[in-house]
DNA sequence: TGTATCGGATACACAAACGTATCGCTTAGG
DNA sequence: CCTAAGCGATACGTTTGTGTATCCGATACA
């Protein structure tokens, strides 16, 4: 904690961020304004612009706080799994299906894909995740020739994409359906044949 | 062309359509302004109250044209396509790489799953176009026990999906290259093994 | 060619959101 | 305790976007 910052501080941010994530969610970065970011965190626009520059710095902070727990468990799932492919499948899938993480996320992609300077910062991000994917699938075999930095993009396409279809009809196609179904496809498809 | 309507009218709304594509894509949904519109299409707001009741309604507008062209041309392209997996990728993959309709289409799956009315609209669509797709899948041969509708939803998760990651960092990962190689990987795991 | 209607421009009134400057309670540190 | 700094609330003024009401040039049609 830095000298002279009070211990209620952390908090405040903390709950501004929770509320953003809600806002953003429902409204969209473009659409969601401050004040009510503020209200649904209990505090009121003098909290905010104490705590953050603008907007843009708040969703920025917001991504990269929810992002690092995100892939934090899901990296240490994926670690632990058991070195088949269900294994894998299975600690890839095993999470919360978060509808406003990936409303919040998807619409930080495109920001991103907007401003350079925001996609030079995800792509780093996501660069270092898919290495961290590409560490745990090395232990495993597979067909000789495979490309395993395109194998992990593959799996992200799937994993990022698939939930979409879900979120625009959760009670026909279920959250982790899809996907559940279609990583085995892909991952067997480069296994060793015998 | 109703009675009493001018056929510069059409114009105008195309203009309209044509400039909101632009500043949807450059600022989002919610950041875009009315007035930025009008401007980029070269009239003034009373032009867009003359045509449209709402930005909503302009977006749903400019989604279901575009995507109604779209659609057309893929489905289009697919049914002429050689009945080989070579053939119907190439078919699938064989478009200009836009990168605002890219933008569009996006934030207005992000504005569906949002708003349910709009939701029901866009599983409907979505629904139209798998349709056409599983006509023409329906006339290879696959696996035994394949899910054609299922396989009809992972090609859209490739097709949708894999942009993202291309449009993040274009120059790092062109458009077009990972839909390429992942959708054979997909398509002849459920080929006949003969 | 006349005329009624259409369509886009203009002007205005309103509302909403923003950013800042300042105030006063709260907390840390001596 | 006492005091200085942190932190969030409050209260401005300003900007920006919106929607509507009205006007006038353009166009269809007799």
């Amino acid at each position: 904690m830095p000298r002279g910052t009070t211990k209620r501080r952390p908090q405040t941010r903390a709950r501004l961020l929770d509320a953003a994530m809600e806002v953003f969610a429902e409204q969209g970065f473009g659409g969601a304004r401050i004040e009510d970011i503020c209200d649904r965190a209990g505090y009121t626009r003098g909290a905010f612009y104490s705590n953050f520059g603008s907007k843009e710095e708040l969703f920025l902070a917001l991504f990269d706080a929810r992002m690092a727990v995100v892939v934090e468990q899901v990296v240490d799932r994926v670690d632990r799994a058991e070195p088949t492919v269900d294994g894998l499948v299975t600690a890839l899938l095993d999470y919360e299906h978060d509808r406003n993480w990936y409303l919040v996320s998807t619409e930080f992609t495109l920001h991103a894909i907007r401003n350079p300077q925001v996609a030079a910062h995800l792509a780093a991000r996501d660069g270092w995740v898919r290495e961290q994917l590409l560490g745990v699938l090395g232990r495993l075999d597979w067909e000789p020739g495979t490309d395993l930095e395109a194998l992990v993009r593959m799996i992200v396409v799937i994993v990022e994409g698939a939930p979409a279809q879900s979120w625009v009809e959760p009670d026909r196609l279920p959250p982790g359906t899809l996907e559940r179904r279609m990583l085995p496809l892909l991952l067997n498809a480069v296994r060793p044949s015998g």
